[in-house]
DNA sequence: GAATGGGTACTCGGATATAACTTGTCCGAGTCTCTTAGG
DNA sequence: CCTAAGAGACTCGGACAAGTTATATCCGAGTACCCATTC
């Protein structure tokens, strides 16, 4: 089991983009930059937010990306949703349908006692994620950043947002 | 984010291991059967169960394989973690050491926040699968499952133990 | 001097190659069992 | 009738392909800005 970098490239971009003055755009190349990730393979994963309603894109010169809410509002889980897709991480293929011991006709409503299992498991993974917001965890980071990375960063931001 | 298929196989193997009798084996052959998966594959996630300690092997004529210890000490997280491996499911490549706000010789002792809400999100998850073990699976199977199929598979469990 | 039209540069978006991993298969090494021959 | 040796068949284990997903890239569509031209 694993998770695509996406969506830990998506989690940072959406936690800097929360810190961003409202209506304030940035592009994906700008973003790839202060990440030092692969640009095109970033807008991708940044699409994949946008359709997911996580992020809204402003197109031509100046353009870019923004929350389409406020980052309070926007959990880590809205954000691996988006990248990762709905879809549940296990999937029951009812094997207690199939094989020898099959009895035609029979279906049973409930899943089996490993699928539930499993799902509560990851209810609980999900009920975790969605207690943080972009906007705590971009709190997090001003605390822990040291301050001299923080200024460079400000400086960064100053420049390529004039 | 996905789980292999060989999880849900193998949690079913392990289930129908916890109920037989003691020192008794099943073949990968038997077991695949049973569960009408492809037999080389099935024993190649038996492979990993043996190497992670969770079941035991008998080679030769009549041998197979029986669970290393009691099903009430085996949880679904160990059955998953022998399949899929102990890694994180959320791998953090330290973004925020790289790209133009980067200090030279600054390290973090502490994870980011975001890694860290990841891994918090996973124990609950990893938490959640401790806490069913082979035996509270196989008990509950043989409470939900149809008595018609119950009896099928006892015939058949007869059938390939003589 | 102000307005307007066009060119340009920059943006996102989807279609397109490459790499990694999961899935699936095969054959060899090892071991228990059964048979059979001998005492 | 009992013992023992050997052949056989069945088992697991790791090495070997095929398909699917994740990773990375490129080029086209569209839009706002800037500048030159005109009134």
């Amino acid at each position: 089991m694993r998770l695509s970098e996406g969506v830990e490239w998506s989690a940072h971009c959406c936690a800097i983009l929360s810190v961003l003055p409202p209506g304030v755009t940035l592009s994906g190349q700008r973003l790839a930059e202060f990440h030092d990730v692969p640009p095109a393979y970033l807008v991708k994963q940044l699409q994949k937010l946008s359709q997911g309603g996580i992020v809204e894109t402003v197109k031509g010169r100046n353009g870019g990306y923004r929350l389409a809410r406020p980052g309070s509002e926007i959990t880590l889980l809205d954000v691996v949703i988006a990248v990762e897709g709905a879809d549940r991480a296990f999937r029951c293929t009812e094997i207690r349908l199939k094989g020898p011991s099959k009895v035609a006709g029979v279906k049973y409503p409930n899943p089996c006692g490993i699928a539930a299992a499993m799902w509560v498991a990851e209810k609980a993974w999900r009920d975790e994620l969605a207690r943080h917001t972009m906007s705590d965890l971009a709190n997090h980071a001003a605390v822990e950043t040291d301050p001299r990375q923080l200024e460079k960063a400000m400086h960064w931001f100053q420049e390529v947002l004039s």
